[in-house]
DNA sequence: CAGCATCCTAATAGATACTG
DNA sequence: CAGTATCTATTAGGATGCTG
């Protein structure tokens, strides 16, 4: 990273850009959505319920307000069918699967190394 | 994903795996830690004030307990010089570092599909 | 300089009850 | 079934003051 030899090239990326993406990573970043992004892309297109049932210790509170915070920024396609009782079915659209492409090094990194953090963790707390 | 024709091939990652891997997810995805992951990924060895001077708004209190936890994590070397005043340096380890190379993917799907999920939000909205 | 301790507020999440 | 609404408990985080 030498961005001082050129002006204009990387350009260190502009603040307010920065924090937007920011903002974009600790929101998509968030521990439901991750969750329910993992399950939609293994299962497909699955109803309110059962997604709750496939997240371990979601609220329904939660799933609500996770659900249509995805739908909002476009990662999940939400179908209401006219039925009685109602059935409302969430998939993700081509956004949705793309980022669940994108946390797959972020997900393997964890699997792969969360033996030496704990590893660390020890360490650590054995220093104190 | 149908698991119970084959028993032992995938096996869904054991559920404790699979919490560790989530709450560290959750622990590193922390807005903070991220910020100063990528300060430290761009300028190698830093003190804790000039971290504090590049981390735009982190109060001193989450500036200090991030940079422990992530030393916890085994994430930063920290190195203290006993000199008067105190110099204390900052330095992402190894692990450090491959953390900071598995959201490159994410970081760069933030950066190229912000503005996607923003048109997302304003149709959302607009519907409302 | 690099922090720790304390107090206080604001945002978040859970539990519970109710509805089209 | 798929939510909404409300209340409460927990937590994260900021402001401030002090110290080796």
């Amino acid at each position: 990273m030498s961005e001082q030899t050129q002006p204009a090239e990387v350009a260190e990326i502009d603040p307010a850009l920065e924090r937007l993406v920011h903002d974009m990573i600790g929101r998509v970043a968030d521990k439901w959505t991750l969750l329910i992004l993992e399950i939609l892309e293994d299962c497909g297109e699955l109803r309110f319920t059962e997604i709750g049932r496939k997240v371990e210790g979601i609220s329904q509170k939660m799933l609500t307000q996770t659900l249509r915070q995805m739908e909002r920024d476009g990662l999940v396609k939400r179908t209401v069918h006219p039925v009685i009782p109602p059935k409302v079915e969430y998939k993700l659209t081509q956004l949705g699967h793309s980022l669940s492409y994108a946390f797959c090094g972020v997900w393997t990194w964890a699997e792969t190394n969360i033996g030496k953090v704990e590893e660390a963790r020890a360490a650590f707390d054995a220093r104190q």
